[in-house]
DNA sequence: ACAATTACCTACCAATCCAGTAGGAAAAAA
DNA sequence: TTTTTTCCTACTGGATTGGTAGGTAATTGT
């Protein structure tokens, strides 16, 4: 029940960019400093995210990423779909399974009920949130 | 960020417990069967929930396993905390870690949102409420 | 024209976790 | 004393995690 670097890392890469954004791209080098990742590993995640059209990579001298869309467009939900594969808490719940015993278990109504918790938070949440809200302590899907 | 077998299988093998439980302790067997799980699996499963006594065992013929508590005193969380470890969804809110950037890090308050109603979920649903809860469309922590 | 800078691509790696399986030893009751 | 049960140690193949290495292609500033 973990959400690994790989979706954690992408979401700061996302608001690095958001919050870097005036015009030019900016290079993946200056964006892997400010977070303090790896820029080899840097390079690995933001080519999941330059793939999923999430942001748009320009190449040679002053190339770099920038963000396709306005940052209040953008929904956790959908960063960490992407680069996680999937946000469903349980394989059972996963696109395209069915669990054989569907029919007598006892807790698939309760997984369903977080997945869809789960779903409601996730996509909730936009990368401008990430980065003007202050207090979450009130906040409620 | 998945739920592992090992704990959706404790899940059940306590509901299963709380459902054939007549006094005298239940075999692995029939629990394994009954659910569907290699005895061989299940039994490794059990030996987890055994040793943080959340059942009692009783070696022996006409041996088995029984709860040590009423179904409504278990809550789900403190099974999956107990089987897999751990429930915080990113490894900067385990038990003992500190993340060196939490000063600037745009996306700790979410997580630590996240963790917390993930706990309020957990810990709300008790063995029981998987037996008895028919529906969970409103239910809200 | 060319050097520098950037993203892109393929391949690799060690360590850990997952989902079990195998084979027996110890305990307790019938 | 046989049968039934839990308990214990060890093993395994495959996938995932969290990266690293090294080179290729594109673009631009000089």
């Amino acid at each position: 029940m973990k959400i690994s670097t790989k979706g954690r890392y992408a979401l700061r890469l996302m608001v690095d960019l958001a919050e870097h954004q005036n015009g030019d791209p900016v290079p993946l080098k200056e964006v892997a400093e400010r977070q303090e990742i790896s820029s080899k590993y840097a390079e690995s995640i933001m080519a999941i995210l330059s793939k999923g059209d999430l942001v748009i990579a320009e190449r040679g001298k002053s190339g770099g990423y920038r963000l396709s869309r306005d940052p209040s467009s953008y929904t956790v939900g959908e960063i960490l779909t992407l680069t996680e594969g999937s946000l469903h808490p349980v394989a059972c719940l996963e696109e395209g399974a069915r669990c054989p015993r569907e029919g007598n278990c006892r807790t698939l109504a309760m997984w369903q009920r977080l997945d869809r918790m789960l779903a409601e938070f996730f996509n909730g949440v936009t990368i401008e949130d990430l980065i003007e809200k202050e207090d979450w302590s009130d906040y409620v899907i």
